[in-house]
RNA sequence: GACCCUAUCGUCCAGCGGUUAGGACACCGCCCUUUCACGGCGGUAACACGGGUUCGAAUCCCGUUAGGGUCGCCA
């Protein structure tokens, strides 16, 4: 049998990062196991039922990289896949409860009679849980359509999952309680119900459920603030789960072949951005320059910097790769590589350009510099190290006049390779013009 | 309140009857170093509590406490 896994979420115009992380457990389960993904939208509540909320949720899967093989956007065998347009089906499905007697009407609303039996939730995650139904108080009869016709999440989800063949429910533990609900559903209708697995929440610094108002719970905080996708499937990954050996870093192939839903634990975890950060940082570095350049490239787009094509950005990315932390910081990273016009800190001069003697070591550095017969960052290195001894200064007294001189700041990309960048032109203009500074003695 | 889940450093994850309780993030030193990073070395820091079971419990059982979830004509 052909595994079948989904995400189903409500258009709300948000993705949550507790969302993302459902769906791709479920779109790595179906890829593990060569089934398919399927995107259900599930907007019974018509209000929410907008093009830019949709946009945002194809939007964050792909960004993700998660792909799906039927949703609203492609079809499929089973559509349609928003609940909106679903209703005859579920018309049909009511008329079956109808027929088996298990409905019946309170205050213009269906309802659902539990058999009053316990239920077995047998779970993927959760082992196996039996739920005493007897209690009416605790667990009452469902409503399944409310008076004006409209349908109740509990009744259209399990028929849903069950005319789109769905073999594997892979959702949050906040349904896990509701679960036992479902089944009296799915027993109900004489179907076997599919596999569940209900994977722990993710909780904010204070231990609460994280939610709309916590900073970096949705998808679209993690695109804008300069996070790849892999680093945050990585890190979702890695909440409530281990592949051993004390690995950490996964790339988004290693996942595919080691993730294994069966073995996340049960416990809640706290979401911890620094660590994420800290993750973000290992796959910039690690990715290829292609890769970098890809993600890099929207952002530097957007904050216009003139870097003319791309084979002129590349060198520039290139060098900044292995320190930047963020895609967001790759812009300021290596705007002054494309102007002339780029701005001095004024702290930065005052620390090194400004300090005495600082100009004629600039001065001599120049010199040494524009009869450099290899241009590469290598041969700047030797050729500045040559120069603080001849000149019995330390390397820092040349490196630091010169990296504001050239850049017009303290922190940013290694010095010799912003030269190598720059060119011997653009490098040796730079210092003149730092050279001719009011605030140079 | 009832029901369900959970309980190891501040946080995440290892540990599955015998360990000096390990790794990572964060934090603090030191080293490397052209800044910032990266990297290296070292440090602070945890088995919630109480009973069992056992020769022996972080590991198994029970209870307490704490946290989370569900109990909608939200999804």
């Amino acid at each position: 049998m052909t595994v079948r896994t989904r995400f189903a979420p409500s258009p709300t115009g948000f993705l949550h990062v507790g969302g993302a992380r459902t769906a791709l457990f479920n779109w790595l389960y179906a890829r593990q196991n060569g089934g398919k993904f399927i995107l259900r939208i599930e907007d019974t509540d018509e209000k929410r039922n907008t093009a830019e909320a949709y946009k945002v949720i194809y939007d964050g899967l792909n960004w993700m990289g998660l792909d799906w093989d039927e949703g609203p956007d492609i079809g499929g065998e089973y559509g349609p896949y928003q609940q909106s347009e679903r209703s005859s089906i579920y018309e049909k499905y009511l008329a079956q409860l109808e027929a088996g007697g298990h409905l019946y009407e309170d205050a213009g609303a269906i309802r659902f009679r539990s058999q009053r039996k316990p239920v077995l939730v047998e779970d993927m995650v959760c082992g196996s849980i039996t739920f005493d139904m007897s209690n009416p108080a605790t667990h009452p009869d469902m409503t399944i359509r409310r008076p004006d016709g409209s349908w109740i999440f509990h009744f259209v989800n399990v028929v849903d999952d069950i005319e789109m063949r769905l073999t594997h429910v892979l959702r949050g533990e906040d349904h896990l309680s509701n679960t036992p609900k479902h089944i009296e559903i799915y027993q109900a209708l004489g179907v076997t119900p599919p596999k569940f697995g209900h994977i722990p929440l993710i909780l904010n610094q204070e231990g609460k459920k994280l939610s709309k108002r916590d900073g970096g719970s949705s998808i679209t905080y993690f695109l804008d603030a300069g996070y790849t996708p892999e680093a945050v499937a990585n890190y979702l990954c890695l909440l409530g789960w281990s592949p051993g050996e004390n690995r950490e870093f996964l790339t988004s192939e290693d996942l595919l072949t080691h993730f294994d839903i069966a073995t996340i634990n049960r416990r809640n975890a706290i979401f911890d951005l620094d660590k994420c950060f800290w993750l973000n940082g290992q796959h910039l570095q690690h990715m290829t320059l292609e890769r970098f350049e890809e993600l890099a490239l929207p952002f530097v787009d957007k904050a216009g910097v003139p870097y003319g094509s791309p084979d002129a950005l590349r060198p520039a990315l290139a060098i900044v790769k292995p320190k930047v932390k963020h895609l967001s910081d790759v812009p300021d990273w290596i705007g002054f590589l494309f102007t002339e016009d780029y701005a001095f800190d004024p702290e930065a001069v005052a620390k090194s350009l400004a300090k005495p003697g600082a100009s004629d070591r600039l001065e001599a550095l120049g010199n040494a510099l524009s009869t450099l017969e290899d241009w590469t960052h290598a041969a700047i290195e030797a050729k500045l190290k040559e120069t603080a001894t001849a000149l019995g200064v330390k390397a820092g007294e040349l490196v630091h006049p010169a990296r504001v001189a050239v850049s017009g700041r303290s922190v940013g990309p290694g010095l010799y390779e912003m030269f190598e960048v720059l060119g011997r032109e653009r490098t040796l203009a730079r210092f003149a013009k730092a050279r001719s500074l009011p605030e140079i003695g």
